[in-house]
DNA sequence: CCCCTTCTCTAACAGTGTTAGAGACGCTAC
DNA sequence: GTAGCGTCTCTAACACTGTTAGAGAAGGGG
């Protein structure tokens, strides 16, 4: 059966998760679908669109629950769907580098109007809506991005153990020794939902000040 | 006299303004530097290095201010901090790029011990202070990244204009065409001042919480 | 049967990061 | 002065990359 974009695109994130992005080369995909390296370019036209094609197929991995459910506050569906995109991001190899070169399609424009909608509902206005989930969309990146490249440094040169033992050695950095404590390491997990707290906690002081002012309410 | 390490950085980071990432090639910036591309191995051990000290350089082009002025609320002196970081990244082309595939050196660990003592000092918890320093690079990082997609996205392939347009078309969008409105194109520095509006916001609730309620309460 | 679309191939091109090894320059020690 | 030595730069090449031109196999419809 004759190969299909779909196919390509696929293998194309499998093999991401195995060599990096470093890796992911025409030829070595070409191979891992037992087909040269030309061949690819029937059915993408770049690699650059390949790329693209694969930040779209792990975004929309995780693409569920557009509304919140019946009962649930809103900033619980909002973070939910920030914590799922960041699971998506980090759930695969590299995959905050190729989704920050992406030249997002307008797939996902649906999507979004979703998003806005679900907010505008709610009570705030569509433009701060829209401005609003693009920054949580900036901060899931920035955060999948950092936890990537933190990844990245422990394959290859000193790791973050001997990062953290030289800063404990330095008497002029007390207050970041004091910060990481005595775990071993700063996750970066923990520090994603704090950020998210501190993003909603703001999006909910906003809404207050949208809402409950204006109309006199108890 | 011979070339130095920090002339080829600066060099570096200029060309880049010029040609962008994908035309700073190291042959390129040999003959820039009227030096044939293996004499720079002499001086930086990798490409990649050379790219971790470009993303350092900016960085620290606008690194001042390290504590607030006298005065200063903290939240205006720490958003001042975020918005130059934003402006040193966007100010260069794909600076945000280089920044986000960078394996971070130790240099920038005695600023980060500066903000997060300016944090403490005014009633943060160490920990959080550094995870709240972090969200905001985080989403110093995603924004500008976004940015420079967009810009990127202009130069080459269909341009804003026309997704506008596209959308403009569409009827099943309303939210996002009312988000948008009647301006051409939302502009990413007011998302970005929006953003880190709601972050602040958030991080007041969570000094208030931390500083006023238990003297009250428990 | 022949044409035509769809898909895949081989061969090559221009360019990349990177390395080995050979020099030129200037300083210091004899 | 000159021999030696570290510092800096060169040429030539290697292995690889994305990408293209053009040739060919497969198979269905006139």
């Amino acid at each position: 059966m004759a190969l299909t974009q779909d196919e390509v695109v696929h293998t194309a994130v499998r093999l991401l998760d195995d060599v990096g992005l470093e890796g992911l080369t025409l030829r070595r995909l070409g191979s891992e679908l037992g087909v040269s390296a030309a061949t690819l370019y029937w059915h993408v036209r770049d690699k650059r669109m390949l790329l693209d094609l694969m930040a779209e197929a792990i975004a929309a991995e995780h693409r569920s629950s557009t509304r919140p459910a019946r009962g649930q506050p809103w900033w619980e569906w909002l973070s939910d769907r920030a914590w799922k995109q960041y699971q998506a991001l980090t759930g695969h190899r590299d995959a905050a580098l190729v989704a920050a070169g992406n030249r997002s399609t307008e797939n996902s424009l649906p999507y979004i109007e979703e998003l806005i909608g679900s907010l505008v509902d709610v009570g705030f206005p569509p433009r701060e809506a829209l401005e609003s989930i693009l920054t949580v969309g900036h901060f899931v990146l920035g955060s999948a991005l950092e936890h990537q490249a933190v990844a990245a440094r422990g394959t290859a040169g000193e790791t973050d153990a001997t990062l953290a033992l030289r800063m404990r050695e330095a008497t002029d950095l007390p207050n970041l020794i004091a910060a990481i404590g005595c775990e071993s390491v700063l996750d970066s997990e923990s520090t994603f939902r704090h950020g998210l707290m501190l993003i909603m906690a703001g999006l909910r002081a906003r809404h207050a000040e949208l809402n409950d002012a204006p109309i006199i309410r108890a």
